[in-house]
Order: structure tokens, then sequence, then C-alpha cells
DNA sequence: GAGTTTGAAACT
DNA sequence: CAGTTTCAAACTC
């Protein structure tokens, strides 16, 4: 009734008129937001994620590619009609991260879009969801709707008048703290993202735990910023826990599933939502202070946390990197579903560079190898050709320098496998990489096309790739160059894949140390619940994460460096087997 | 589906 | 800023 209903919204005729008055300024902000692109609004390029309430997210999420989407409203007129339910089009997707708890089905299916049902508000107050979140009304069930394209003119009024009243009207309400404060963290699949809901709740009756709250509802713990009354959505709580852990099942297999993604990267950037695991306990973690606190790495986020210190140097080859993916994770408000690999703690980007170094080492000494075997070779025929001028013995010599040739190769492949070790290896090797398997001509033309641009230039740096350019420039490219470089390729290839295939080897191992992890957690928390200090974890002590407790075998090397590092090597050791191996390289991967 | 409860938004 | 009213979603029956 407070709406003054005839003279705040004049006719629509009128309005759109007026509109053209506007202070530059605030016409700019009303572009943004009717172009749903809302400033600092990072959200609003990622497709829309629904977050599911504590009881309904026990489900691995198909994950929509997180492709960005240009959110402009773009409803045609023609289908904005106003009491139009029948007519149900695509809406633009929500730029805003307000909670959206309908925008999906209860199958976990995203829904399109939610449909308001406002009947007093014309959908051009806050209370409609569908302006709330700067879109227009599409389909919706509402009443005397003004949220559309016919009455923008009116509508752009109350965007403006809602701004004036709240510049962050149509700003996310759940955002990631901006200093990463520790209290209201979310734990994601993506390690530690921080998330509170901006003004907090103010719920008084519901205990924040029903979707009356926005917290509740954003899937969040209440924080500081709360003013609510009786609250239970805190860390610990028993009826939160109670109310999350509704259904172990689903849980569980979640959590099964977001390891095997991580694992196979099935998914994109493999993973699974966020569970409804740790935040910060309002009150009683900061009267405690904040770094004692968050219980909260309890349940799954326990190998996570020490991700979530590290999460700044992983490498853009990891499926997803926290830190460049903070500011839209947790911004999502309402989509706030994040992805991260199991993977995504064990490689660095230094890592990487080794690995790299290593294959190149690797690549100039097999270069060398072949140009010294070729050498010698070559030198033993023009001998022998002195001593046996005749042609059989000239087949007879060829015969034996292509034998030479493969020996080398031999060699190098029993070598690799000998100082492995790892049984998961020994299903690959060989093989498929039959060693003097004849290359495709097209093989050969790329290597041809590719060897001095890509590969040699790669290696050169190091002046490694010498070696090969030598054995190259004695023979014809169609034969000792691209032998030699097939067989630069071949080893490194090979070696590359036995690191691919111990680090899928670490991941399974992680994986199964998160699935007993989380099997662990669930079962714990049907106990007494952890309150207060009492389960506290110290942020060392969550270091070393869940995995110590001899639940799962460890492995040789828990954490993400050694892990790498062992990966690597493998490398090294073959390294060994070359004499001219610089021991610098050597030395690096050791360290 | 109707009625009730709830808390955010709007208003005073 | 606090209290009240309005509103629509969430919830209950």
């Amino acid at each position: 009734m407070g709406e003054s209903e005839g003279s705040e919204f004049p006719p629509k005729k009128q309005q759109q008129s007026e509109t053209a008055d506007f202070p530059a300024k605030k016409l700019a902000r009303q572009l943004d937001f009717t172009q749903g692109v809302l400033p600092d609004h990072p959200q609003s390029q990622l497709s829309p994620v629904v977050v599911k309430p504590l009881s309904a997210q026990c489900q691995l999420q198909p994950h929509p590619q997180p492709q960005p989407q240009v959110v402009s409203i773009l409803v045609s007129p023609q289908q904005q009609t106003q009491q139009q339910p029948a007519v149900r089009v695509v809406k633009p997707e929500s730029p805003k991260s307000r909670p959206r708890p309908n925008a999906e089905l209860k199958d976990g299916t995203p829904k399109k879009q939610k449909q308001c049902n406002c009947k007093h508000s014309r959908c051009l107050k806050l209370y409609c969801e569908c302006f709330a979140s700067g879109t227009y009304c599409d389909g919706c069930n509402c009443v005397n709707c003004y949220n559309n394209v016919e009455n923008e003119a009116a509508r752009r009024e109350a965007v403006e008048a809602t701004l004036e009243r709240n510049p962050n009207a149509f700003r996310p309400k759940i955002a990631s703290s901006p200093h990463g404060a520790r209290d209201s963290r979310e734990e994601t699949g993506e390690g530690l993202v921080f998330v509170k809901h901006n003004k907090g709740c103010h719920c008084k009756k519901s205990g924040c735990l029903k979707k009356y709250c926005e917290c509740f509802q954003a899937n969040i713990l209440c924080s500081e910023n709360c003013k609510c009354m009786d609250c239970k959505n805190f860390e610990g709580s028993e009826e939160r826990q109670a109310l999350f852990h509704g259904d172990h099942g689903n849980n569980m297999a979640y959590i099964q599933q977001a390891a095997n993604a991580a694992i196979t990267g099935a998914i994109g950037s493999s993973g699974y939502a966020s569970l409804p695991v740790s935040r910060k306990r309002k009150g009683q973690e900061l009267f405690f202070g904040k770094t004692v606190k968050d219980p909260s790495s309890h349940r799954l986020g326990h190998f996570q946390q020490a991700s979530h210190i590290r999460h700044a140097a992983l490498s853009s080859l990891l499926p997803s990197n926290p830190v460049a993916r903070a500011g839209n994770t947790t911004t999502l408000g309402s989509s706030k579903i994040t992805y991260r690999s199991l993977l995504a703690d064990i490689i660095q980007s230094q890592d990487l560079k080794e690995l790299c170094s290593v294959l190149v080492v690797l690549s100039g000494e097999v270069a060398k190898t072949l140009s010294d075997q070729r050498n010698s070779t070559k030198k033993r025929v023009e001998d022998q050709r002195d001593t046996f001028p005749d042609s059989s013995t000239q087949e007879r010599l060829q015969s034996q320098k292509e034998f030479d040739a493969d020996k080398i190769v031999s060699n190098r492949s029993s070598a690799n496998h000998a100082d492995e070790g790892a049984p998961d290896d020994c299903s690959l090797d060989g093989a498929d990489m039959s060693k003097g398997r004849p290359m495709s001509p097209g093989t050969l033309a790329l290597m041809c096309n590719e060897q001095d641009t890509i590969f040699m230039a790669a290696a050169s740096p190091n002046g490694l790739m010498g070696y090969g350019c030598n054995s190259s420039s004695q023979l014809p490219c169609g034969q000792g160059m691209t032998e030699a470089h097939a067989e630069q390729e071949r080893i490194v290839l090979m070696k590359f894949r036995d690191c691919l295939n111990r680090l899928i080897t670490f991941g399974e191992i992680k994986e199964t140390k998160c699935s007993s992890l989380a099997r662990t957690e669930l079962g714990n928390e049907k106990g007494p619940p952890s309150k207060g200090i009492a389960n506290t974890r110290t942020g060392t002590g969550s270091q070393q994460g869940p995995f110590s407790n001899g639940v799962v075998k460890a492995p040789p090397a828990a954490k993400p460096p050694q892990m790498v590092t062992s990966i690597v090597a493998t490398s090294s050791s073959d390294l060994q087997k070359f004499p001219s191996l610089p021991q610098n390289g050597d030395n690096k991967l050791k360290s």
C-alpha cells in the first residue's frame, strides 16, 4: 500500500519520453543494469548455476560450460506482453547473484528462469526477483507487470529509484570477502572461497535454516554481517548438520562422483559443486578469534585447505585456478558452484617448467646419441666398404646400420622402464609405441615442417638440439633427420606419457583418500557435532590434512610438490643413463 | 491450491 | 537508525 500506485508509475507512453533527461552518469549506470552487466559483477559472465539448498545439494550437477554469456536483456518486445505466461522464451541470464531458489527443478536440472508472481509491485521493486536480478519478466505469473520492454521507461525509472536508495541494490548479495576474511568462508571444490552475505540476514524465527534466510538460501553460513536471532546456520550447528546430513548416501555419491570427475577430467573444469561445508560460525568463532576457528576444515574441505593456501601458484593448466576464479565463483551468489580438479594441488607451474626442461634435455640427449651412433656406424660402413666393396656386403652393412638405430630405440625404451618401477606404467609402454614403427607420410611431413620451428626452437636455448641438427645435416631430411626427430619425439612423448600416467596414479591415490575422508567425516558427524573450539583445527594442522590419519595408505609423497617431483624424477633418472647429460638439470629435478 | 509464515524491501 | 508496513517467496496443510 505504501507505494503510490498511480503517481509512481505514470503511463508508459509518457514515461518513455522522460527518460532522455537522465544524467549521463545515471544513465550509464542504468545501462549497466539494463544490459544485465553490472559493474563489478563478474558472475554475470557465467552460466547460471544453481545453489541447491543443503538438503538438495548432494547430487553432482552437470556443470554448464562456463562460457561467457552476454546477459544483455534481449527479450523482444513482441514477446514481452504483460501477463502472458503462456509465452515462454528463454530469459536472459540473471546478472545478479541474488538467490534464485526456484531456478532449478527438483531433480536438479536448472530451470530457465524464475517466474515471479508479483501482484502489487508491478515487478518494479526489489520484491520482484526478476527485477532484482536485472531481467525482464518473461513468462512470469505477475500481475500488472512493468518489468518489460514495453514499459522500459517506467522500468528504468524504477531502476533509478532503486539505485538511489541503494547503489548496490543490483549487485550480488553474496560475494567474496574482499580481504579474504576467514570468517564466513566457504570451502568449495576449488579450495576455500570467502563468501558472505554482503548485508547479512536478519532472520528471527527461521533459525536461518530455511530458505527464508538469504544466507541459507545461498548456501552460505551466516557471518558477522548478519543480525539474525537464534541463528543455527553456523559451522558446527547441530541443527544445521542434522539438516545437511539428512541424506548421507547421496552425499557420498556426490563426493565420489566429484572425485571421479576430477580424476578422469570428464568434466571440463572437472569437479563438483561446492558442498555445504565449513564456514564460520559467527558468534563463537569470532569470539575465539579467526585464526583458530574453522572447525571448518571439517568434512570434505580438509584436503582442500592446503590448496587454498597455495592456490595462487596453480598454473593455468590446472582445471581451475582458485585465484582466477574466486572472483567469479564467490560472487555467483545463487550460482555459486565451483569446480576443482583433484589434481589441482599437485602440479605447480614450476613443475611444468621442470618437466619441460627434462623433456628438452632428454630430447637433446637422444639426438646426440643418435648422432653419435650414426657417425660411428657410418664410419664403420665406410671402413668396411673399403674392405668389402661387394654389393652384398653393402646391403648387410645397411641392415646393420638400421639395426643399430633400432637398438638405440630399444635401449631407450628399456631404460625408461628399468628404473620406473611403477606398476601402473607397465601396461602402456612399448607396445603401442612400437619401435621402428613406420610413421605415416603425414607425420613425417609434419615433422619436417615443424622440427625447425617448434621442436627445435624449444630446445635450442640449451644448445641441446645441436646434436639433432648435426645429425640431420649428415643425412637427407627424409631419412636421417626425420629418423632422428622421430626418435626424439618418440622418446619425449613416451616420457611425457609416463609422467602423465604417474600423475594419474597420484590422482587416483588422492581420490581414494578423499573418498575415505568423506566417509570418515560423514561417519564422525553422526556423533556429537563439533562446536566452538572443541574440534578446532589449527591452520598448520589443517595443512597436513586428514590424510595423515592413516585411513588410507599414504602415498610416498603426499605433498603436491613432492608428487610432481617424483613424477618428473622418472625422467631424471632416465637422463642419468645418458652420460653427457648436463648435471644441472638432474640436480634440479632431484632438488 | 489456499492460507500462513517469514524476512527483505520499502516506507515513515 | 529504528520501527512499521508492504510484499512475495517459502512453507504448511
